[in-house]
DNA sequence: CATCTCATGTAACTGGTTACATGATTCG
DNA sequence: CGAATCATGTAACCAGTTACATGAGATG
């Protein structure tokens, strides 16, 4: 899938893997990223499949970049993926349910403890998506008129963020509360 | 991480490779899922690592039944990873999201077809999650009383899907609205 | 003087998926 | 009679992470 990610910036404008490693960091990171080492080889592959050219540019006093082109194949295939309806719903991981899931065992203090440290960092992330995020894509849309059609579609995704975030934070308040009042009920 | 469902149901009652399949599937499936034949493999290194012992029930008629239990080494790592807290957020993926954000590519009729289907998909999966996923619950705990302890952890993490799941219903009317409205304006 | 940024990549490994192989019993 | 269930596993592959290796220039 990160062959999307990558197809899908390039075809906005040719950049390189570290380039493109700051794309993602910046837009689509709250639900897709890659590590570089992911991204230098995603592109390797992507190339000898010639959905992508490269050529080197030459740097003095540090390294030549290898900036990355799109291609006809590769926009269609792009284009083809972006056709292709999903059918079914995605399977989640998320370890802190697995974790709760099994959390008889520690008992209920401990778990309190992970999960009020959990809440923090959800809260800070959803202040994140209504503050930072939502300045970005205003900027970007500003600064490059031509993208202003897309900024509908990644208002989108930042919306999402902020209500995934928004709901995480209800659900371990509300978890939270529950687990307290059952234990001031075992102390009576 | 597969390693801990394994491990934490195993801890329950010692059961097959095959019974942890349906174990998963019927409680953390939503959160956390494996096909089986990464659970024997998980299944094989648990063991050449002492954290399980299996053996061998013969059965007529049928494969025999290879019976996993949890060893003491096995329930302290389960305990210690119980007890570790998550310090970071999880980086999620989300391929609708992907496709979402590039979806200036392929125009909003199609990319609005899309995100209905998704709807519905989500929509069905919000009502399982209100009516087959919790008298589930109720169920096994007043069959394995023993259990009932469990079952405040467990409902906590059947109503995180029900509110993931009505929060994305909710986001993807948001979304499918903004995008009609848009579609309206351009006719004009 | 240390850390961050720019910029490239490779190699080993871990986690997970897909496909293959087998075969009796039970349910509709 | 066909599909689902019970029950095991292996092998090849794909996706992604961690660690290693290099090194100049800018910032504080």
């Amino acid at each position: 899938m990160l062959k999307y990610a990558l197809l899908g910036f390039l075809n906005y404008a040719p950049r390189t893997g570290y380039d493109l490693e700051q794309s993602i960091e910046k837009s689509t990171g709250h639900f897709w990223h890659a590590k570089l080492s992911q991204i230098y080889g995603t592109l390797k592959k992507l190339e000898s499949d010639e959905l992508v050219v490269s050529h080197v540019e030459p740097q003095e006093g540090r390294p030549d970049r290898r900036v990355y082109d799109i291609t006809q194949a590769g926009r269609n295939d792009l284009r083809e993926w972006l056709s292709t309806p999903l059918t079914d719903l995605e399977p989640t991981k998320d370890t802190l349910l697995l974790k709760l899931f099994f959390a008889r065992q520690i008992g209920k203090e401990a778990i309190l403890m992970q999960l009020r440290l959990q809440r923090d960092l959800h809260q800070r992330q959803a202040e994140h998506y209504r503050e930072i995020s939502a300045s970005n894509i205003r900027r970007i849309a500003e600064e490059q008129p031509h993208l202003a059609e897309e900024a509908i579609f990644w208002e989108a995704t930042r919306r999402f963020g902020e209500l995934y975030e928004a709901m995480y934070v209800q659900w371990l308040d509300e978890t939270i509360g529950n687990i307290e009042t059952v234990i001031s009920e075992d102390d009576r």
